[in-house]
DNA sequence: CTGAGATCCTGGGGGC
DNA sequence: TGCCCCCAGGATCTCA
């Protein structure tokens, strides 16, 4: 799935490949992936336009336009957004297919269909209901704290809930909490200062790793080019049950927290 | 505000 | 062996 180190690296994957290039015509195979602004036809409005940049927000991978607008994806679990060149075969389940006028194209595949590319007008906030980004100025341990004060929720369903830090999943939440010695479980107002300071340390030091590896390809996941990412192989608990903690030998267990797969270690975990 | 539960899908795993 | 059932999982919406 998707997290913010894998949609970096498709967008920075896609900066050297597709900036510059212009739109011959868009191809929707499944109208419910592209949604467009009220009045606006997807198809047609993408026809003829150039593309100018891309970029991250939270999980979202994001393509400017050159009219201002922007074409906002959201992958989801399974979704792929790979630039391909004439002759390539597609990827089984491709719903949208952005021709370039050089024949080379952008593909958005989802098997799960739960992905969408939404095309967003130049002055719209789509973004409202995302949080800060980890690798912000703002996100400071001092705004970390804050932002757990007085929250009963378990600290892991606050590292995934999108409304306050966007871009973290299920795999770098893991990690992180394993990173820090802290119990997924725990509530948020139950951390202590040391260990809040550890953990905001451990969220930039997994993403920035991973972002290095190119991301974790466990099942789905592969960049703009279609490679798989590298973070998989050094994975400290995530879907590692019953093998020996790395740093303590005892084995990973896996619970159920907030409807969610929890891999952590009951022994240096607190 | 907060949390719980349903929803959307399909490949793949488990059970028989 | 083969078939069927069931379920994970991110974001969003509804409901309590």
């Amino acid at each position: 799935m998707p997290e913010l180190p894998e949609v970096e690296t498709i967008v920075r994957g896609l900066a050297g490949t597709i900036v510059g290039k212009q739109i011959e015509r868009a191809v929707i195979r499944l109208a419910k992936i592209a949604i467009a602004p009220p009045g606006v036809a997807f198809s047609k409005a993408l026809r003829g336009e150039r593309i100018t940049g891309t970029r991250r927000r939270g999980k979202y991978a994001i393509v400017d336009l050159v009219s201002g607008r922007s074409l906002v994806t959201g992958l989801r679990m399974t979704g792929r957004l790979v630039v391909q060149k004439p002759g390539e075969e597609d990827f089984p389940g491709t719903h949208v297919v952005l021709w370039f006028t050089d024949g080379s194209r952008l593909s958005f595949a989802d098997l799960r269909t739960f992905g969408r590319m939404r095309l967003v007008e130049p002055a719209e906030v789509w973004d409202r209901d995302l949080g800060i980004e980890p690798f912000s100025s703002g996100f400071t341990p001092g705004a970390f704290m804050s932002m757990l004060a007085g929250r009963t929720t378990p600290i892991k369903a606050l590292l995934l809930d999108q409304r306050r830090i966007a871009g973290i999943g299920n795999i770098y939440a893991c990690e992180a909490l394993w990173e820090a010695r802290i119990r997924p479980s725990r509530p948020a107002k139950a951390l202590t200062k040391p260990a809040i300071r550890r953990l905001h340390l451990a969220i930039v030091d997994v993403l920035q790793r991973a972002i290095a590896l190119r991301g974790t390809s466990v099942d789905d996941y592969v960049d703009a080019a279609g490679l798989r990412g590298g973070f998989q192989n050094i994975l400290s608990v995530y879907g590692r049950l019953g093998q020996p903690c790395v740093r303590c030998g005892s084995p990973v267990v896996r619970t159920v927290l907030g409807q969610r797969g929890t891999w952590w270690c009951r022994r240096c975990q607190r």
